[in-house]
Order: structure tokens, then sequence, then C-alpha cells
DNA sequence: GCCTTACGTAAGTATTCGCTTACACTGTCC
DNA sequence: GGACAGTGTAAGCGAATACTTACGTAAGGC
């Protein structure tokens, strides 16, 4: 879980995750849509995220076609899931002790 | 969104997340529940997430107690909820396109 | 074979991060 | 007032990060 939530705490690496979602691009493709930063960069993003197995990487002759790991990043949807909801289990279990608490000093 | 998202990409800083998700907990307690770090680590990780707004920071006299502020913690999941839906629903809309693009072959 | 396109990667650099040690500050207890 | 917990914070340091430029390499066009 921590490294692929470290790769998409980048907001570059985020927005190349949107690029590739619905299509599979050539990194040069991708690395045209950054205006600010070198193709070398966004290649080492794509390094990033390809270690993080967040995409999926596609040889076409020249080419490096990218699409993104729907299946992995579903993975790290639920694994934050279980986080935010292993966090209101403790909050609803505090609730219920306080219940529990207030009903034996009522009773 | 990116504040938090970073502040939640160290494993540190969401257990100590997790301490204080239910209850408040003054900094001395959450400091030694790490036992392989200074407690002055911990305080600069509490800042972080102080920064984030991810804690509320009460004071009671001597103590400074930590909560977690799930408000802003729901709104980072909907901000990632969103993030996801978003490629989502691009993949949906590629999908209806793919499916218009074979409509119009098979008729 | 040679040039060009499309790409990864090594090397170098400035910035950020996570940590430690040392110190300043604020309240309690006497 | 003075000692003492409970904390944030400044300073310094090594490691990691996000870049850049330069180079290496595989595939296609001529």
């Amino acid at each position: 879980m921590d490294v692929a939530l470290k790769a998409i705490a980048d907001p570059r690496r985020r927005e190349i995750l949107r690029l590739v979602w619905s299509k599979e691009l050539p990194a040069s493709d991708i690395a045209s849509h950054f205006h600010d930063v070198t193709r070398s960069a966004i290649s080492q993003h794509l390094g990033v995220l390809r270690n993080a197995n967040l995409v999926c990487e596609r040889r076409d002759a020249n080419r490096r076609l990218y699409r993104a790991n729907v299946k992995e990043i579903q993975d790290l949807r639920t694994s934050l899931d279980q986080y935010w909801s292993g966090g209101l289990s403790r909050l609803k279990s505090a609730a219920e002790a306080a219940q529990r608490k207030k009903d034996a000093s009522d009773g």
C-alpha cells in the first residue's frame, strides 16, 4: 500500500494516471501533455508508477504503450477504504463503550 | 488534497491518525507508542498532520490533546473517491464510445 | 549502413524529508 | 521563586525526491 500511496501522492503522477485510465497511450503522448517538464522527468514518473504496479506497459515496435492497471488501483482503493472504515469502527466501538458506561451509571 | 494526501502517504502518520481517531490523546501518549523514534520526531509528524488539518489540537493545562479531524478526513476520502470515479466514468465513456463504434459498424 | 524517432537510464543538482540533539516555553507542585 | 513534567521548534545531517542534461539502445525509413 505504501508504494502505491506514495506514488499517487504526487499530483503529476495522478495526472498521468488519469491520462492512461481509459486509453492506452505511448510515453511521448503522455509527456507532451506536460509543458513545464522534460520528457525524461515524465519517463521517470512512469517508472515510479510502473514500480508501484499502477500502470501496465505494452511494447509496440518502437513505442511503449501505457495503461492504468485498474485492478491494482482498485486494490489500493480497497486498502484505503479498509483504513477509513477501520477508523470508523474504532469510532463506533468508542461510542458503544461510552453508551455502555452511560447505561451502567444510569442503571 | 495534496497536502493531506502527502500527509497520509507516511505510514507513521497513518498510525498516529489511527491512534487519535476515536480518542483524544496527549502528545506524550502518542509518542510513547513509537519505540524507534524520538518524541521530537513524533511532534514534527503531529505538526504535519496539524498543517494538513487532519488533526485538531486542544490545550489542557500543560498538555496538548490531539484528535482526528474526522470532517477533514471525510473530505479527503471524498476527493479520492471523486478521483477514482472520475477515472471510472472515463472508462465508462470509453466503453460507450467503443459500443457506439461497434453499433455503427454493425448497422 | 545511416539517420531519425521513441524511449529508458546514468550522472549531477537543488530541494524536501525524517530524524536527532539541544533549547525555549508554559503550566503544576512545593 | 525554583524544580519539573509536557511540548513545540531551530539547527544540522543523511537519505530520498524531482528535476535537468547527456548518453545508450531498439526499431523503422531510406
